[in-house]
DNA sequence: ACACAGTGCTCACACGTGTCACTGACACGT
DNA sequence: ACGTGTCAGTGACACGTGTGAGCACTGTGT
């Protein structure tokens, strides 16, 4: 990176930021007094005309604490850090995240999420660190090493939170069952008579996190019914659908899983041009329950997913902050269920 | 919101977060020495065998300096903050958000999203302010009152940034020229032949930011064609999609631009089941150039929005920062082409 | 012998905040 | 007069860092 210049970045001289000894000042009182009136702290008396003064002081000047001085003095921020994935995530995360940061507002704590994009796992853990977190949430362990997690609980942080597919070393890994939705997309597939099932697998970057799991519950679903699982890469454009279906009928398949209702929307279109009749010769299921799945014709088979309430996860970091030494979290994130139409 | 309780964190007390005092004991210099070996300040020189000392006891430690401190030092952070928007954002700013915090990180900025779910907008403000960012940069201007804007840069805020359809007092304002996405539409629509050309307004909460720019794009380009604009409300799902296709006949329209893909796609079908033929009864035009919408029949025609380069944006924001008495910068951030398939 | 410059490092302050220990002032009971 | 207690507030330190001023030492020129 490049070294931090500083070309005097003096304000205006007339505009400085005003401090809390500029509050004391113009109240007429000591710096120790502004402090303990603006924080309501109750160990105190100060009689209410004094606070008053005080208050119209801060408002007039405009008075705005300093964070950094203030967790500087505290020795701890009451900041939890959300490393910022790269991972593309669709409106289920982004309902939740906002369910989540809301829930951890309620319960005083400052969320910043800050990105990580073009670090190596530990040199993000550092950058981290330096921000003095009291604690770590990911969303995917991909980006925490078991070193990156030592750094940051020896910076402080009094959990480190992984919302993965796995357990990792020093962590709170709260698993999000990626399988289970594998798992219950290919049960439906067999019990409704297929035994050749392609399970899609993207070929983007950033989604291997989620798409190998499921694949792996998808095996496991299969497992001793006869049925057999085939992975299908895929790439989401239409050319790449087109080549998948083109060699459908050699691979001999009778019902696809297909990642998610995006990929399944591509690759059901790419199977219908190819004259491959939707669920007759070919079952079809994706996941999400997206509205649009349901505007095809056949409407759409879907896997639906439940996440667990942003206020929930909240408590749950809560607890780890307050009593960091008691055993590692666990619980199950996701709930999955089919959702039936006509796909399949 | 409640008051900070601060049960005696201590740590276990054997495993203090290391300084950079502990560095210097360990290395047997004296602090300033450690400043300036980690800091590689050219101005003072330290001998070659010094400095490995002192790296090496940094890495030995563990040593991460603290963020807050280092700040509170310096009178600044570089740090631009980015309010986390309640805006449900589509893959496109997804993308441009990405590009642009790496950028942003390349010039040695540290980015942070800070939400401000559920506060107002001058609460929202002095809790940004009390983290002193040298920029701030807002996605859309509706969390930015003036008030707030002047909070910030009393904090000392030297650039606030709004990439929004308005220009805020105080601000360098971005403009999306979200109209010219109902322009051309629009235009097109009329130069195609449509004479009654419904704009659809979604009636989720938070895209009004959107949809009231397209709309008056849309009655700019048919001002003077004798073609008449009709706004039409829907909600995001089936059944107002069904009501608004059954009334179609009575308001007698010939085209519609259906603020993106998504609700074209559920419009879309809607007419279709009610019987409408597309095109030829009815043009459909979206927006955004989703993947999806050409798997339908007929294939949607869009508009094609080309965002500004992350980077650029970037660029922009640090020369805001390093002369924050230029002029408002002024930059049209997105353009806008029509893509013409067959609903159209 | 002295001035002077260069090298390698340290001292001590400042940044803005929270809070412990302490101080006057006044009231009350004896 | 004295001890005790309450009220309303103040003084001073600590948190971890960056940096200008300065110090001890060595070499070099006159």
């Amino acid at each position: 990176m490049s070294q931090s210049t500083d070309q005097s970045p003096e304000r205006p001289a007339g505009r400085a930021v005003p401090t809390s000894a500029d509050v004391a000042r113009l109240a007429g009182v000591s710096r120790a007094t502004v402090s303990y009136v603006l924080n309501n702290t109750s160990a105190v008396r100060i009689s209410e005309p004094t606070r008053r003064r005080v208050r119209e002081a801060a408002e007039e000047l405009g008075y705005v604490p300093h964070a950094a001085a203030r967790s500087l003095r505290a020795g701890h921020s009451r900041m939890v850090l959300l490393p910022t994935a790269h991972v593309p995530v669709g409106p289920l995360y982004s309902q939740f995240f906002n369910d989540f940061q809301w829930a951890l507002r309620r319960l005083d704590y400052t969320v910043v999420q800050y990105g990580s994009v073009g670090m190596r796992a530990e040199e993000a853990a550092r950058a981290w660190a330096e921000l003095r977190p009291v604690a770590v949430v990911s969303l995917g362990e991909a980006e925490l090493t078991a070193q990156g997690v030592e750094i940051l609980k020896r910076s402080g942080a009094r959990a480190v939170i992984t919302l993965g597919t796995q357990n990792v070393e020093g962590t709170h890994a709260l698993v999000m069952e990626q399988g289970r939705v594998g798992e219950v997309a290919a049960t439906h597939l067999v019990e409704t008579g297929r035994r050749r099932i392609g399970v899609v697998i993207p070929e983007e970057p950033g989604l291997d996190m989620f798409s190998g799991p499921r694949l792996e519950g998808a095996r496991r679903a299969a497992e001793g019914t006869g049925a057999t699982v085939v992975p299908l890469p895929l790439r989401y454009d239409e050319e790449s659908a087109r080549a998948l279906a083109a060699r459908w009928r050699d691979e001999d398949l009778d019902g696809v899983f297909a990642y998610n209702d995006e990929y399944a929307m591509l690759l059901m279109r790419a199977l219908q041009d190819e004259g491959i009749s939707v669920p007759e010769e070919t079952a079809v299921i994706g996941a999400d329950d997206l509205l649009l799945g349901r505007l095809l014709r056949p409407r759409l088979s879907t896997v639906a997913i439940d996440m667990v309430l942003g206020r929930e996860l909240a408590e749950l970091v809560d607890r780890a902050v307050r009593e960091p030494d008691t055993a590692p979290l666990s619980r199950s994130l996701l709930d999955s269920r089919v959702v039936r139409r006509e796909s399949s």
